[in-house]
DNA sequence: CGTCATTTTGAGGTATTTCAACGAAGGTGG
DNA sequence: CCACCTTCGTTGAAATACCTCAAAATGACG
């Protein structure tokens, strides 16, 4: 399944989640507590895999449950015309391995060098039932995961290519540091990954491209970064529903 | 906000979810057990409330979680445009009441007379903190509902209207029971409402339900139900991506 | 039974998909 | 280290399908 991994005693890198519904109204992240992931530590295995490498197969016995900490992985399934469709990226303190009557209902892809752990479900159902307060943090987790695909499914809803694409940068730009004005966004996917995921041709995102650059709004930097030149035009696009 | 709400010592209505990672792949549904039914009865509102009702807006503060027992409800939101999205239909045993940062995501609204508990947030978050088991049956319920959402998804991803609809209407026809052959499946929904979930206009929705049925695939009757008569080859339409 | 929202039907414009071919980039092996 | 090859991306032109605008018909509801 991966290239590499190694049982590993250290501690689980920080694991972030929020409330599943947040009265307070605050956006800090909930963190577990040192000892919830020390717990998580010793039944994951740490797994570094390179790109492209496939973590599981659609279909495939679901016995884990992943957590990224490093990289970005695409959780996707081919449909029956052998289209791929892409139901999300994954980042950094993301969760991935739904499954469904014991089964991954997509498969996993690393897009870049990828560090994860891999939890094993059975192991991890009973510290969950065993601990209400880390069923609590991935109950807030799978929230936001939730939140996310509901996100995604308003973003493909509108027709427009235009609107989808720069409603996509502007999603990945926010979770890159706005340090320095005009922030360089990265787009570690392939054009391809990004029409599969917003329900486009391969052909109309890079004519879209091409579009937004002309007009000035964004600027393509090699393959894999974006530039955003006028974010408020592209915001007004966005909005543009 | 609901029309008539009475405090209940009864417990809840039987309330379903499914195993977050089910490893031994069976379908059987988790039930609450008998005590954490009552704890949910004890800090939860039972409230009926008439058609077209709304039960909270879009950007309200947060501050309770539903679960429908009776009826069917929408999630949605309405776009800039004012053009209305349906985020989901929320069937008996589904939860709702998605937020962030303390205020919902999306507006609530009774299609059919509809029979819900309400849960407050604030001590809905203490049981579950508690009660391992029980924050554990909930997240395999929001875990349940992020297929659902990733479904929806990969619904609209299509670009034919045919599809959507048919995949649609099969959707629709799996939560009736498959007693006599051509089952009759309730569309308690508006064609508007339909439109809105599939990421369609109403016309597109009208014509193509109107092809549909002159080809014999299904039969419309009334405005609120359809007669799957031929199976087959629907399966085959949603099977075509 | 009358009013009004919902749905159906029609015709035209427009955007995306398809189909096809070229060009660029990245990975592999010699 | 270079060359080849495969994958990915760009560009062009035509067809299809959906959307928009408009008006009539059906059904729901008081």
């Amino acid at each position: 399944m991966a290239d590499a991994s190694a049982r590993s005693g250290k501690s689980l890198a920080p694991f972030r989640a929020r409330p599943f519904l947040n009265l307070t109204g605050e956006e800090d992240a909930i963190r577990l507590t040192e000892r919830q992931r020390e717990e998580l530590a010793s039944i994951g295995v740490r797994v570094r895999v390179r790109p492209r490498t496939a973590i599981y197969q659609e279909q495939a016995p679901a016995d884990s449950v992943f957590a990224v900490t490093e990289g970005v992985v695409k959780s996707y399934r081919e449909l029956p015309s052998g289209k791929p469709l892409v139901a999300a990226f994954l980042f950094p303190r993301d969760l991935f391995g739904l499954a469904e009557g014991g089964r991954y209902v997509n498969a996993a892809r690393a897009i870049t060098d990828v560090t994860f752990y891999r939890l094993p479900v059975a192991e991890l159902a009973v510290l969950l039932k065993h601990d209400a307060d880390l069923a609590y943090s991935f109950l807030a987790k799978v929230t936001h995961e939730l939140r996310e695909a509901q996100r995604r499914a308003l973003l493909i809803n509108r027709p427009d290519a235009a609107g989808r694409l720069a409603m996509f940068l502007v999603w990945m730009g926010e979770r890159v540091e706005r340090t320095a004005g005009m922030p360089l966004v990265p787009l570690p996917m392939t054009r391809s990954d990004i029409a599969a995921f917003l329900g486009l041709t391969l052909e109309s995102v890079s004519r879209t491209a091409r579009a937004l650059e002309r007009d000035g709004l964004v600027k393509f930097e090699g393959r894999h970064f974006v530039r955003i030149v006028d974010p408020t035009r592209l915001a007004r696009i966005v909005a543009d529903v």
